[in-house]
DNA sequence: CGTGTAAGGAATTCTGACACG
DNA sequence: CGTGTAAGGAATTCTGACACG
């Protein structure tokens, strides 16, 4: 959608951005915990949102998390707001007779 | 600022963002209508801001303007836009009494 | 003037592996 | 498990120059 989202940055700029080492960015990959797009030649291209991501993931590392750990939050988070936006969305059709 | 003006963006890929040659816009660099920075290597770093600029660019070339006359005309812009704000700003603090 | 290209070299990135813990 | 590192190779980028027009 947005710059934001576009995939367009090399790995040494986010490991300078971050301060995380390239190893640790692609250890994270390998991890599953981001998800970088590729050019034909094979090297990778990360987003600002994937920055953002990392920095997160850097935060939790410090607090002694692992990976699995870290994307289990993730996936309880995402299913939580799932939760919560289709409850929203019953309690429209039930009473929501406001255009 | 924003991620939109933050350098960050190889060569490679602005080439096929923008569909010009890398050669072309390394050239719009030595005339001076861009303005990449560099990496201690010495590789080129755009931003968003620099791939808006490059598209602007290519249509003004496309109109069969010359780089310099490019120039030219982004400077009368910036010329025109700074001399009505100062004309606003006479204006306010003639008449504006409003907080 | 604007752009393509071949040339030679340097910076950047890639993978798979070994190491340590 | 998470990360550093040396290894070898491939992709990417750089500059200065010649060509064409």
């Amino acid at each position: 959608m947005s710059y934001k989202d576009r995939k367009v940055i090399n790995i040494g700029t986010v490991s300078e951005i971050t301060g995380l080492s390239i190893r640790q960015i692609r250890y994270y990959e390998e991890r599953q915990l981001i998800f970088p797009e590729r050019t034909k030649g094979g090297t990778r291209k990360f987003s600002f949102s994937d920055i953002e991501k990392l920095m997160d993931i850097a935060n939790h590392m410090e607090d002694g998390l692992q990976t699995l750990e870290i994307k289990r939050m993730e996936n309880q988070l995402k299913h939580r707001q799932l939760r919560d936006q289709m409850i929203r969305g019953q309690i429209n059709a039930a009473f929501g007779m406001r255009k």
